[in-house]
DNA sequence: AAATATAGACAGTGACACTATCGATAGTTA
DNA sequence: TAACTATCGATAGTGTCACTGTCTATATTT
């Protein structure tokens, strides 16, 4: 497959794929001379789930590199998890200072009977969100951790169910990517689905 | 306050400020001559607010403003659900043509027994990351639907249940904004917490 | 009166994600 | 085999975003 095929058959424009190339996101293609080179379905893959992370993830291209080259990195299956843990589109390096935030979030780890190491990005990030909460105002909202909490038992355990039915360990890092970078999305979309009708059944349930 | 105090009490610079007066971010403020201005508190919380949308809810500042404006707007209180639904980060004016996405979703409504209008923005984002798995050849990703739009519907629950704790119909709309645009994120940190909890007790349970 | 601050206008910056152009080949077609 | 098209790699340019800096004319403070 030449340049101008990967192109067409991957819908993104041959400057991009340059520039994907040049920001190392793209395998090494087999070269046949040096200024021409093959390229297979793996490329056009690649691209389709560069494209899928980056428009509908909303992950930087910095992001998509990092998390790639974790994907690929030959990972114990039984941490396969953290490949895409660092996926998280407003996670910066907070301190781990003792916040009200990391608080909240310690106990609620606590509570749950969870183990998670310090270092579990979510856990910097649920804990900003609490943070912010509390700056804005709305302690009231640290009244939805229980309930949150529970669900997203429910969804890590459905998680889990659907990477053990991956054949091949690549399969079950690209899963993990692939389910929780677009499963944060997806989730997001149900949430905003579910609130609309139980603000119906809660504010007009009249016409039944 | 003048304009160096909120800068200093809010933690935005002065440039920013006015950089987010430009963009109509804030409400008037009270003119005491043709340049100067005096300030409060409510341009304290709004900048507060602001930075916690972009900041942590990764929002931009054009979303923002939308997302303000609606939520000033005078919206029947059954519906303040829909003031920041439109708040998605991926959110794109899609057609609402039929894909695999879509009627996989709809049969989602179905099953659930969701009322949920068309043009729910939710709607068109969980269709789109269900064509995103479709294309990736991550079809069997689609069985986390039912376990996720459960764990949804426990989320929605919650967050009306915390909207309903609102005294006035102004604190309503920010509660919206604010418990939905933050609380994907929060929602994102804690699955991932539940991700790496599960993957120690389904892939190293042996320490007990 | 001098020093500092403010409003408003507008230009500039740096990061990001491409996009365009170029010269040196290489393959393809007539 | 000559003309034409495509490719590679390098480099430069574009448009957007979210600020940031500078400037002028006032206004306030000391």
């Amino acid at each position: 497959m030449k340049m101008s095929e990967l192109s067409e058959c991957s819908g993104v424009s041959v400057a991009s794929i340059k520039f994907y190339q040049r920001e190392e996101l793209l395998p090494e293609a087999e070269r046949t001379s040096p200024n021409q080179a093959r390229y297979d379905s793996n490329h056009v893959d690649r691209l389709r789930l560069i494209r899928a992370l980056v428009d509908v993830g909303g992950l930087s291209v910095a992001t998509v590199r990092e998390v790639l080259a974790a994907a690929e990195a030959d990972i114990p299956l039984d941490w396969a998890m953290g490949v895409a843990q660092h996926a998280i589109p407003g996670s910066v390096e907070l301190p781990v200072e003792s916040t009200r935030g990391v608080a909240e979030i310690d106990r609620v780890t606590e509570e749950m009977g969870w183990t998670v190491s310090a270092d579990n990005p979510g856990r910097g990030m649920a804990a900003r969100v609490i943070d912010s909460y509390v700056q804005l105002d709305h302690e009231e909202l640290l009244s939805v951790l229980p309930a949150y909490s529970a669900a997203a038992v429910m969804v890590a355990r459905t998680d889990l169910a659907s990477i053990a039915l991956q054949p091949s360990r690549l399969r079950v890092s690209e899963t993990v990517v692939v389910g929780t970078v677009l499963g944060d999305s997806l989730f997001a979309g149900l949430r905003r689905m579910a609130q609309e009708d139980e603000a119906h059944r809660q504010y007009a349930p009249v016409q039944a």
